[in-house]
DNA sequence: AGCGCTTACGTAAGCGCTTACGTACCCGGC
DNA sequence: GCCGGGTACGTAAGCGCTTACGTAAGCGCT
C-alpha cells in the first residue's frame, strides 16, 4: 500500500503486481528471466501507480547512474551553451539528467570540478572545451579520467584531444586552413591573427592551419603576426587595440573564434574603421549570433549542437578498447566581414 | 581499511579515527554531541583519506539532497545562460551541483520536466523564464511544486510569479514604462512592439508598462501597434517584416526582449533602413552582446546573473510562511539604437 | 520413473549513509 | 553516598533499490 503523500515505492508496485520485489525490478528494468505476462503486469502497476524509481537508491545499489556531468568553460558563452544545449537535448531524449559546471577557463579549477563530479558519483562525464597544454594538469586529469573509467564510468571529450577517452573533434587546422586561403583568394597578404590563450590546444591548431595555408601559397612566414589575447569578446577588443598599434599594415584579421571577432567588429566600428571596406575580419565557429552581426561575419561553421549529442552518444556505448574518435564536418561560411584587400 | 581502488566510506574514516559510524557522520555533518577533540580527529582523517560522502548514500539515508535542478527555456538564449551563470556561480562555492533542463518555451514540457526532476528526487528547484498565462499550466505546476515543498524540497523562480513560491522579480512594467517614455522623449509618436507570445505573462507586464506611459503623456492609444512573435532572434525577424507592411508610418521598435531586438535590426539592416536614422530600435534584458551590435542596442538591463544567485540562495534559506519576494533593479541603458524621431 | 537442465520466481544480503535510541560516564545537589 | 540530568559516544535500524543465490515447477531424455 502506497503511504499517503508519498511517492510510491518499488514495494507498493510488487505488492499491487503480486510480485516479489525482485520480480518487479527485473521486470522494470527489462531484464530477462520474466514472463512477458507478468512483466506487462509490473509495468502496467507502475504505470498506474506513478512509479519512479528513485534514482539514490537505485545507484547506490549497484544499479547505473542516470547522471551526466558536463563541464564546460563557460556556459553563457554562446559557443558552450550551444554544445550544452546539444547534451540536455538528448539526455531529455534518454531520460537522464545533466549536471553542469564551469571552469571559468582555468585548468587547475577545472580539474578541481572534475574531481568533484566523480566524487559527486555521476556515471558520464563529458568534458567540453579546448585542451591546455599544460602537461601537469593534462596529465592529471587523464589519470584522473581513467581511473573514473576503471570503475565503470563514462566520459567523451568535446574538442579535445590527449585526454585518452572518446571524442568529437572539429578539425581546426582544416578550418584555420580554409579561412586563411579564404583571406589570401582576396588579396591579403597582410594577416594577423587574433588568437586566444597561447595554452590551448585548440588555438594552437587553428593556428597550425593558418601557417600552413600560407606556406602552401609559398607567402613568407612575415606576412602573418599572431597577437594573444583570450576568448572572449573583451579579449578580441584588447587584442585590436594592440594590432592597431603594433601591426598598422594588417589588412585581415582573423580571429580563433567568433567571440573574439565580436570584440574585433566592435572595436574597429568605434574606430570608424570599415569592414571589410579597410579591414576583413574572419571568425571560428559561427555561433548563432554570427549571422545577424553587422557586418555578418564570415566564419567556420561547427555543428555544436550535434557535438554535444555525439560526444553523449558516445559515452553511452559500452567502452571500447581503445578511445575512438569523431571528427565533424566544418564549413566556411562566407558573409559581409570579408572582401577584396583594400588597395592602397 | 580502504578497499583498494575505491573511494575510502565513512567506515574507513571512523575505524581509522577510531571512532564508532555515528560518531563520524555527526562529527563530519558538523552536528554536536561530539567533542570538539574528536571531531578534529575525525576531519582530519577525513581529509587525510580525501573522503567525500556518497551522495546517493545520503540522499538516501535522509540527508538533505545536494543537487539543485534549473529549468529554463533555453539554454543557448543568452538571456537563461547568464542566469544559469549565476545559478551556478552560487551552487559551485556551496558545493551545490545542478542539474539543468530545458522546456523549450512549451509550458507542458515544462511541466513534465518538472515532475522528472521531482521524480528524480533533486533538493531544490529553480524555474526561470517567463510565465505561462493559461491558468491550467500554472495551476498544475503550482499544485505540483507545493507538494514538493511539503516534502521538503525548496523552490524559487525567477521572472515569474504565479508559482505561489519565492521569486524573484525584475520590474517589467517598470522596465517597459522607461522604454517608452525615453522613445517618446525623443518625439516619437508612431511607436510598435515587437512583442513575445502573447500567452506570457513578462510580455503582458512589459506592455503594461508601455502602454501606460503612453497615457501618462496623455497620447492616444492608437500611437501604439502590438505584434507578436516569438522572444527569439527569428521572431524579431518575421515580427519586423509584418511591422512593415502593416504599420509603416512605425518609427521606433520596441522589442520586448534582446534576442528580438537582434532579429529586428538584423531586418532593419538587410532593408537598408538605417537605424536610429529613420528608425529607433530598443531591446530589453540588456544581454552581454547588446554593446556589441551595431548599433549598439539600447535596452533595459537586468542583472541576470544575480538573479540567478539570489534565486538560490532564496531557496537555500528556510522555507518562510508566506512566498518571498525580491525585486532586481533595472537600468535604462541609452545606446546608439535610439535617436531623434525623423523630420518627414 | 528418475535424472538433469532450464525457466520463472522468491529470499535475503547489502550498497553507504543518517539518526533514534541506548548506555556509560561525570557532574553537582541533597 | 546516592540520585537525577546532561554529555559523549556506540548500536542498530532503516532509506529503496539491485542482484547473488536458492527453490519449485516444467521440460525432454534415457
Amino acid at each position: 500500500m502506497p503511504r499517503a503523500g508519498q511517492r510510491p515505492r518499488l514495494v507498493d508496485v510488487a505488492e499491487r503486481a503480486d510480485v516479489s520485489l525482485a520480480t518487479a525490478s527485473r521486470a522494470l528494468a527489462g531484464r530477462d528471466g520474466v514472463s512477458a505476462e507478468v512483466a506487462d503486469r509490473v509495468r502496467q502497476v507502475a504505470r498506474e501507480l506513478g512509479y519512479v524509481a528513485n534514482p539514490y537508491a537505485r545507484t547506490l545499489a549497484g544499479g547505473a547512474s542516470s547522471t551526466v556531468g558536463l563541464i564546460v568553460h563557460q556556459v553563457d558563452d554562446p559557443y558552450f551553451s550551444e554544445i550544452a544545449g546539444g547534451v540536455i537535448q538528448l539526455a531529455a531524449e534518454q531520460g537522464l539528467l545533466v549536471q553542469i559546471c564551469q571552469s571559468g577557463r582555468d585548468p587547475d579549477y577545472e580539474l578541481q570540478q572534475l574531481r568533484h563530479l566523480i566524487a559527486q558519483r555521476v556515471g558520464i562525464i563529458l568534458i567540453s572545451g579546448s585542451g591546455y597544454d599544460d602537461p601537469r594538469v593534462e596529465a592529471a586529469a587523464r589519470a584522473e579520467l581513467a581511473a573514473f573509467q576503471d570503475h565503470g564510468g563514462r566520459v567523451a571529450a568535446i574538442g579535445r584531444h590527449a585526454l585518452g577517452v572518446d571524442a568529437v573533434l572539429p578539425d581546426n587546422e582544416a578550418g584555420g586552413n580554409a579561412l586563411a586561403h579564404h583571406l589570401i583568394d582576396l588579396g591579403h597578404r597582410r594577416i594577423t591573427v587574433a588568437a586566444g590563450s597561447a595554452g590551448l590546444t585548440t588555438v594552437a591548431d587553428r593556428l597550425a592551419g593558418v601557417s600552413s595555408a600560407l606556406r602552401q601559397r609559398g607567402l613568407p612566414p612575415a606576412d602573418l603576426a599572431v597577437v594573444h589575447g583570450d576568448f572572449t569578446r573583451g579579449g578580441g577588443r584588447t587584442v585590436t587595440e594592440q594590432i592597431l598599434n603594433e601591426h598598422p599594415e594588417t589588412t585581415a584579421i582573423i580571429a580563433l573564434n567568433d567571440a573574439m571577432a565580436m570584440g574585433v567588429l566592435s572595436t574597429l566600428r568605434s574606430r570608424r574603421i570599415p569592414v571589410p571596406g579597410r579591414m576583413s575580419v574572419v571568425g571560428f565557429d559561427d555561433v548563432s549570433v554570427a549571422a545577424d552581426l553587422a557586418p555578418s561575419l564570415t566564419t567556420i561553421r561547427l555543428p555544436m549542437t550535434e557535438m554535444g549529442r555525439t560526444a553523449l552518444s558516445l559515452a553511452l556505448k559500452p567502452r571500447s578498447a581503445r578511445p575512438r574518435r569523431r571528427s565533424t564536418g566544418h564549413l566556411l561560411v562566407v558573409r559581409d566581414s570579408t572582401g577584396p584587400v583594400p588597395t592602397a
